[in-house]
DNA sequence: GCTTTAATGTTAACAAAGTTAACATAAGAA
DNA sequence: TTCTTATGTTAACTTTGTTAACATTAAAGC
């Protein structure tokens, strides 16, 4: 008289490992647990998802998405090239700082491996494309030179990789942003730090 | 008659930890299989580190040091302020790409807590210290304002997390250096970028 | 030299986790 | 209604981290 059929059981899984995540991070995610705290046996999550890669891949999906909406809201609302690059920098960072799980999961070892979960592939693509585009866009409808082209793609690396630096170190607790300080200015203030001009600007 | 006492179990599981770590990661590190590669029980490990934490902790204080090491090598050969910031962020890059396993290891989640390991904790403000001493070195000796100082500083954060970015997207495969240049001029290249320069420099 | 003690090994057990196989039941198609 | 498929369940197997109980060796104290 076991209740076969609840119906719902992926999506319940799913809220609750993105809430076990958001606690304890991929590593503390046990199926088993999952299974118990969902209330359903624990082969059940396995009639759903490919195993715990499976899970992990979902969840990571989603927060691909979330995070590539995220971006792309702040730089749809920005004209200003420069202004954007630095925006979008700090949202970066933002959403690093809210959701360090998440992030971790979607740029760590323990997200699993692109090349088995397609969607997952699309989903990272996806992400870096609006930054990419955010970075290069308005230099994108000018007719370029070969040259331009490049430095622009390089421009987005350069870009996309500083505030990467300063997400992990934050989130690692490497780098301890000042109290009296909003998060935001900080980032922003390390983005166009300028490593070669004279101290007493 | 077992061979009780081979005499120098602690070093040689120490050494193999190493090389399964550099081949696996530090998942694929199992305690047990580490054990059994030794020739050793499968408790034997126990007797020598704090559990799987300590064997961890032990290889990641080494790489700390090689880390701190071969930072301070660049860093002491370089006379010129900017170039010296510059050549350390290629060389930071470049450790992480050469022991993307070890590098991963201290600073992803699987490292040990810091708190735990008083000996690790030295070991990252070492090579932290290192960094920061590179990066402000030349403008510590005159005497500088409190605002030029707090410049100093975030310099040195700025310098930082632009190479652990760079390190971390690269490793992650994200960013894929081009195969016809030299990756520490890639780096070098990535590190200049001015974002708000005209692309047509 | 002999005895005691601490260090170092060993085996055996435990709990937790990922995974799969074998079986049960419900829902929908034929 | 019957057959098939999706979804659940239980029970097993393997691996892992860890600890307890016991064994042996080396070193220290007498």
């Amino acid at each position: 008289m076991g209740k076969y059929h609840h119906g719902d059981v992926r999506n319940v899984l799913l809220e609750k490992a993105e809430t076990i995540l958001t606690k304890e991070g991929p590593t503390g995610l046990s199926l088993r647990r999952l299974a118990r705290m969902t209330g359903v046996s624990e082969a059940a999550p396995y009639r759903h998802f490919d195993g715990k890669d499976g899970i992990l891949a979902a969840v990571a999906i989603a927060a691909f998405e979330r995070f590539a909406d995220q971006l792309e809201a702040v730089a749809d609302t920005i004209a200003n090239h420069e202004e954007r690059i630095m925006k979008l920098g700090a949202a970066y960072v933002g959403f690093a700082v809210e959701h360090p799980q998440h992030f971790r999961l979607i740029f760590g070892r323990e997200r699993p491996p692109l090349d088995q979960y397609p969607e997952l592939r699309e989903a990272a693509d996806n992400a870096f494309d609006v930054l990419q585009r955010a970075v290069t866009s308005v230099d994108r409808k000018a007719n370029m030179t070969l040259t331009e082209a490049a430095t622009a793609y390089n421009r987005a690396l350069a870009a996309w990789s500083r505030a990467h630096g300063i997400a992990m170190l934050v989130i690692d607790g490497m780098i301890v942003p000042p109290a009296d300080q909003d998060l935001g200015s900080f980032v922003l203030g390390l983005l166009e730090e300028d490593l070669n001009a004279p101290l007493n600007a």
